[in-house]
Parts: structure tokens; sequence; C-alpha cells
DNA sequence: CTTTAACCGAGACGGTACGTCGCGTCTTGTA
DNA sequence: TACAAGACGCGACGTACCGTCTCGGTTAAAG
């Protein structure tokens, strides 16, 4: 009757837990389901939280699905193992063990599929999943110039595009032989494409 | 591609015509509404044919968008442009302006996302769409050894082994570059992923 | 693909079946629910029908509730008693009884309240349920004067007019008593309202 | 009406500005959208109140709908017009003023229709908008029978019977011409009906 | 040149999930 | 203790597609 919203905050506050357990469901139902599969619904059933609850949070399935896989994601890192090979090598075993989770393979291709026709969809993907892991590149590639394995930069802008290339590069052909070739990302594959990628096509493997 | 009317069976034999028809109608159908909103009851109306017949010709959504996509990548061929790097740049652009379709994007994503969870779907997948391309990496190096730039095969073991990463590693960087990163396939990108591939990275680029 | 829709139908027709079982379990849900708690999911589980085919034939609860009452009232008859106050005190009571059935009570006045705001609902209810009472009252005049019990008709406007406010007078009485004042019309009330209708206030009782 | 703070209570007391707010903003809220469409979130935020504050003082929408009713009904007086005739004729026309009203004709009846499988609500409406109006007939009658146009009572037992015979039958009348009949009850109609009310069907109007 | 079996269009059917809305309760901070 | 604000669990809404099932009508190869 007199109101007046003195300063920010009014109302009940949102649930922080409900934001962990709508996650954790997510990739829960990602598992047994899929992402075809998957519904609001179901996600909400077994995070303990109504259908509105979800929906007050997330625009839709895409939006939630990115937030799920990003979490996955985070936890990848750069050990240092000696070598500008073994770096290499030890990160893409990473990755391939996160795209051989069920929640991560079913989901991360579904959300690119869809980013395709969504802008928006295609940014959030990029700043929650892509773009935190493009330090692993610029990481290895200094810690390589340290160890004398690389020469150091001279132009910047070259320099830029060819971390850009190399993530592409080594991203993509894990995420191809793993999803599309179907094929195990093991350790004999990443020697070989390590191999590949610091010395050419034209210097043949020494296997 | 899928049916053909059973030999020495009487009664009225398949519309050949629907074939065709319904393929063009999912395919113009991706390019409208994009994957998720691509509804076989819409594709039926558009190609002018009762849903029925669609559901008779093919189980699913998946394996009707796998059969419409195919045929664009059917098209990809290695023409000679005199060295391999020319031969690889060629190749490279092609794919990309295929992943420049908008049916191509939306469809070949989705059903690849699909596929984590259905292994038939997952071979038909590489049985129409990807083992065919396979035969331009094997032509290319012939092509190469050829001209001397590169040395012949020794072990056939390795020679295959290199083969698959080789495919991996182009149509993985192209797809990501495409899709992931959403950064132009130009030719300038197209000449740096060359040459990294050809030379490896601790060759720097001489730009 | 050849199609040309030669004549009438085409399709598979309506089940007929399912709108009996949906009337059915309509009065059904009524009597248990009443009408606020009525839905049309439930309806549809109940007469064992998908809730897109009830959607399919009624644009919503109140058409169907509608339909569904107007099969209770369809009953009404005028049996000849011997009198007009006989043939009067009759058909009270059969409307009484008809009153007096839990998904009569519920589902009738709350699609008369329904009305109030739509003029197409409101004529749906007096085609389906009220006019075709109004016959009782014409029969009953008819039948009285050829007794001799009342004069004949000399005005045509004029006898219409009664025949209207008549109409009005039993039924709204009977309605109020019912379901107002939550009284029971049994055959005293019955008996003195036929006295108070066919003598008037001014003539009083003689209990 | 149905609150009021509880005596020799600590803490801030009830505003009592709050509960003409609300019924203010339920009729009107009545007159715009309608009984079934009405949504007590939507009368809280009319009447510039927390929905809890309204959930505080009723308990759902049929007693709040039943309490802003009542308070047109409050209004029905008997004014005296020098006869019976014409003192009914003035009150079956004030109350069809009344039921006019887009917020009595879409309230009332969907209160009564709730009431019909709830004994508290029947009890409520018939103690704040039907119970108080019955001393209209009390007071017409006696009037006339001060005037000689009635007969004075001799049974109590009768008399009091008749009185409700009569509300029964000038309430539900007036009800089933305006609501239902969906006709105008103008000084017409209310001349014929009262002439049938004072002289009955066989003393034939004289129009 | 007729069978006749499989085809075809249309569209109704039983389901499942959607995303929204209102309910009545609760949890905040402020008065 | 009341109050405004607004999040919460719940359940129904009406819609959209799914994949299946009648229908009546067609069409080409087999008899």
């Amino acid at each position: 009757m007199q109101s007046r919203t003195p300063v920010g905050r009014a109302g009940r506050p949102r649930s922080a837990a409900a934001d962990t357990a709508i996650l954790a469901a997510t990739r829960q139902a990602l598992v047994e389901l899929g992402w075809s599969k998957l519904t609001l619904g179901d996600v909400a059933t077994r995070a303990g939280v109504a259908k509105t609850t979800l929906y007050r949070r997330w625009a839709g399935k895409n939006e939630l699905v990115v937030d799920a896989v990003a979490e996955l994601f985070a936890e990848l890192e750069l050990p240092d193992r000696g070598s500008l090979a073994a770096d290499i090598e030890g990160v893409v075993l990473q990755f391939a063990a996160i795209l051989a989770l069920p929640e991560a393979r079913s989901g991360l291709m579904a959300v690119v599929a869809e980013s395709t026709r969504d802008e928006a969809l295609r940014a959030r993907i990029r700043a929650s999943i892509v773009e935190p892991q493009k330090h692993l590149v610029l990481e290895g590639r200094t810690r390589a110039q340290t160890r004398g394995e690389l020469p150091p930069e001279t132009d910047p802008d070259s320099s830029a595009r060819t971390a850009e290339l190399i993530f592409d590069v080594i991203a993509g052909a894990v995420v191809h032989r793993a999803l599309v070739s179907s094929e195990p990302v093991d350790m004999d594959w990443s020697r070989d494409f390590t191999r590949l990628l610091l010395n050419g096509l034209t210097s043949p493997p020494t296997t």
C-alpha cells in the first residue's frame, strides 16, 4: 500500500542450489537420454525443481546444455611435461577424455549444430566453452619458446593468426577423429598427430 | 538410394520421382527452418507427397537428412592444380564452399550429434558422407608421389594410418574453423593451413 | 502425386464412438469433480481418447459441457396427466429431477455464467438446451385449451409473448428454488407453485 | 465483512483501505475480464496490494467475488409506489438493472455454479446476497395487506412458505429472462409478469 | 485384358513435450 | 505483525509433431 522500492533487491532471492542441481541433472539426462530425448520437464523433475524455475533462468534447451557442458571443459589445463610434443600429446588426451563422456559428446555437437542458425547461441558457445581453452595454445607456445623449441614471435598479427589456426587444427582433428571417424584417440594416435603437427607432411614419419 | 522395389513383385511400383522430390524438399526445409524446426509433415507437404509415402522409405528424420546432405558432398573432387599444396588448398576451399550452404551446416552437425548415441546412424553417415571423400586423400598422395613431392609408401599399415590422420586433420580443421570459430575459410586461411600441414609447426611460416 | 480429390470425403473418417465416449466421460467428470475442477485432459483420459481428438471436435470446455448437459435435458416430455395443473406439476418434477443430478447442477449454471460474456456460447446454450424445451409450454397450453381449461388464443403476438413469459417463470422458479435457495422441489412445492401460477397471488391458496 | 483484526493483538493492524481497494478492483476486473479470466494476481495488482495481503483476507476467488458482488445487491429497496402491482414492477426493474451490470451477471452466476459443490460457499451466498433481499417480499406483502390488496395471514407456516415461493418465482423469472433467454427485462415485460403473478394463468391477460 | 497386390493422397488417431499461466505458499527486506 | 516483492512447486492449458492407422482410389505387372 505504501511501497517505494528503496534499493536493489526486493522479493525472495533465487535459490543458488537450484542452479547447481539443474546443471547436474542436465548432464545426467544427457548421459541417459542424449540430446534429442532430453526434455526440460524431465530435467526439472530430476533436479527436484519446477519447470517454471528452469524457464525463469534459461531461455531453452540450447542455453541450458551450453552451460551444463561448459563446466565439463572448464577443467582442461596444460601440465608441463617437459617438451612441446609431450605437452601437446597431454592436452590432446585430456580433451579426448572429455569427449569420451556421453554428456559431452551428445551435448556439444548438438548445440554446435543449433548454433548454425542462431548467432546468439554461437556467441554463447564461444564465450563459455571455446574461448576459455585458447589460453592452452598460448601457454604452450610461450613455454616452447622459453625452452627454445620454437622461435620468438616477430609479427604480432601473424602470431595471433597462427594461434587461431593451431587451435582449430587441434580441436578439429580430435573432434573429427572421436565423433565422426569414431576411432579411439589413444596414445598412438596422439603421438602420430603431434608428429604431423610439429614436422608436417613433407618430413616423413619415422615410425 | 535405400529402397528399390523388390524384384519379381507384383503391385504398383514406388514412384521414383517421389524420392527426388522428397530429398529436394528436405534440403529446402533445412535452408528455411534448420534441422530442429524441420518436420516430416512439412517436408511431405513441400514434396507434394503424403506422410505415409515418406515413412515407407525412410525410418525417420535422421536417415532422411543423411541422404539429403550426402548428395551435397557427392560432388567433391580433386582437380589437378600442379602441386600438392595447390591441390590441398583447392579441396579445402571446395569443402568450405559446401559448409557455407545452410542446408549442409545445419544438417551435417545435427546428424553427427544424433549419431553419438546411434551406432547404425553413425555407420550410415560414414558410408554415405564420410568414406566417399577419403579417396581425395589417397589420390592427392599418389599424385604427389608421382610428382616426387612425397616419398613412396613403405609400410602399408603406416600408410593407411597416415591417410586417416590426414583426413581427420583436414576435415576437422575446416569444420572447426567454419562452424565453431565461425571465421571465414578463405584463400588466406587455406594457404596458412596448407603450409602448416606440409611443413609443421617447427618450420615457421615465412609470411 | 496425382491426386485430384474426386468428391467429398478424403482421409480417415472421424470415429463416431469417440463422441459418445467423450460426452459420457464429461458427465462422469462433472459428477466427480464439478465444473471448475474438470480438465479436458482428464476427460480425454476417461474417454480413452487423446486430448487432440477432443480439441479437434470442441473448441473448449464450455462447448463440450453444453453438449454433454444438453443430452440430459433432451429426455424431458409432457405426459398427459388429465389436467393442466397435473401436467405442470409433472413437468416441474421432471425438471427438478434432472437438476438434482450433480452433472446437470454443476454444468448448467457454469455455462450460463460463462455465456454472460460470450454471445456465441449463449446462442449455443439456447439452441441446444433451452429452445428444445419450449414445446412443453406450447403443448401444455394447446392441451389445456382442448380441455377447455384455458381460452383459445386471439392475438398471435400476445400468445407468443405469454408462452415465453410462462417458460421463464417456470424454468426460473424451479432453478432458483433448487440451486439458489437450495430447498427441495418436491410434490408439496410443486403443488404450491402450480396453484400460484394458475390462480395468482390475489386468489389466496386454499391449503 | 469477513476479517476484522482480532482484538487485543499486537503488531501492525491490517489496512482498512486495502479491503475497499480489493473489492473495487475485483468488480473492475469482473467487468473487463469476466469471472473465468479474472485472476487474483491481477486483482492484487489493480488494488496496489501484494498477493499475500489478499490471501490473508479471503480464502480464494469464490469468497472474494461473493463479497464483491454482495455490495451491488445491498442497495435494493422497495419504494412505495401506491399499489402492490406497482411495487412489484418497481422491484423487478431495480433487480434487472443490477443484473444488467457486467460485474453482477458474470460474478453472480459463476459463484452460484461453484456453490453447487460447496456447501459453505452456498451458505455464504445465501447469507450475503440472497437472504438480505427477502425482506422485500415481506414488506411488500405487509404493505399490500395494509392497503387491503391481500388478505391477512392466518397460518404462520403457510405464510412463510408462500413468501419463499414468491421470492423464488420473482428472482428466478427475472434471472432466467435476463441471463438465459437473454431478452430485455423492460417495463412491458415487468407489467406482463406482474399481471401473471397477481392474477394467474386462468385469469387471461387483458392486454 | 482382367486381376491383384502394392502403391498413393488425405487426414484422424493415441501419444508426448512444449512453453505459458495462474494458483497458493514461501522467503526476503522494510515499516 | 503487516506489507510489497517476487521466487517457488504444482498442475492445467492449448498447440505442434510424432509415427500409426484407416479410408477411397490408382496403377502397372502377372496371369
